[in-house]
DNA sequence: CATAGCACCTGAGGGC
DNA sequence: TGCCCTCAGGTGCTAT
């Protein structure tokens, strides 16, 4: 579910309201997440101070005072979110970070398909497994036309959903770019020119900094660090159209499985 | 080695 | 109404 403009509208609330606070008490209801929660997690989390909120890719990032990194992956149904403490324990709710304020932080999660670890601050690069972010300055036009020409057999979109080469782009986004940049999701990417690249670049740092002003997509189980909706689901130009008018030409948009995931295009706009 | 396919888990929605 | 099937924003393991 959340990708980078969530995970980014979460990081962006949640941050000033918890930063600098004492975790005072983890209470795990439920450790079997995909990876089973630590042993020690709780106790790793109790007594530290949340130094810092930062983002890279699909991750959240918490820095704590002893030098360890609190991970934070929400996989496709988890929520992060910040109450004032008083939430009487609901369905999926497997973790509560109480805060000496008296609030407390809820990692909710139907599907547990997310991850949460702490981990010493060396080790996040690995933990993580994630390539450069999709709104760092360091993707370039020649940096995709690089790792197109490393994966040439692959298809642009597997390219772009790849966590370890581009952080942060989804199922969503990377149809929505591709849109943007008029590239079919099939599209070889040794066959990506430079041209292409460029515009590949443009549509990322277009399409993610929309939907960040929108607070991100909520389909069904998004929400942001205070448990209210994006509203980016009401701007997508292709993702779950299938059939629908292209909002460019009008052509009826095309939807087909790429990769094992629906994929959505216009095949008048899109070459 | 790089890539494609499926499994993991729960709930919602559509068809009958 | 209720049952059964399919599908969902992600990712890691496995087979090719």
């Amino acid at each position: 579910m959340p990708e980078l403009p969530e995970v980014e509208t979460i990081v962006r609330g949640l941050g000033p309201a918890i930063t600098g606070r004492l975790v005072t008490e983890v209470v795990v209801r439920e450790s079997r997440l995909r990876e089973r929660l630590a042993e020690d997690f709780a106790a790793r989390l109790t007594g530290r101070r949340l130094v810092d909120l930062r983002r890279h890719g699909k991750f959240i990032l918490i820095d704590l005072d002893d030098g360890r990194v609190w991970l934070v992956h929400l996989g496709m149904s988890g929520r992060f979110t910040l109450g004032d403490g008083s939430r009487s324990a609901l369905p999926h709710d497997h973790v509560v970070v109480r805060l000496e304020d008296g609030r407390a932080l809820t990692y909710n999660d139907t599907r547990r398909f997310g991850r949460l670890a702490v981990v010493p601050r060396e080790a996040v690069g690995v933990e993580t497994v994630a390539g450069v972010d999709a709104l760092s300055d360091d993707l370039t036009a020649e940096a995709l036309y690089a790792a197109a020409r490393r994966h040439g057999r692959t298809t642009m979109k597997a390219l772009l959903m790849d966590q370890r080469e581009i952080a942060g782009l989804g199922n969503i986004y990377v149809n929505e770019v591709l849109f943007h940049a008029g590239v079919r999701p099939r599209r070889r990417a040794s066959r990506l020119t430079r041209t292409e690249s460029g515009r590949v670049i443009a549509a990322i740092r277009l399409v993610l900094a929309g939907a960040i002003a929108r607070g991100g997509s909520s389909i069904s189980d998004y929400r942001d660090g205070f448990e209210r909706f994006g509203s980016y689901q009401f701007e997508h130009q292709v993702y779950d159209r299938a059939g629908e008018p292209c909002l460019r030409c009008g052509e009826p948009l095309r939807g087909c499985v790429v990769t094992g995931r629906s994929t959505f295009y216009c095949v008048h706009c899109q070459r």
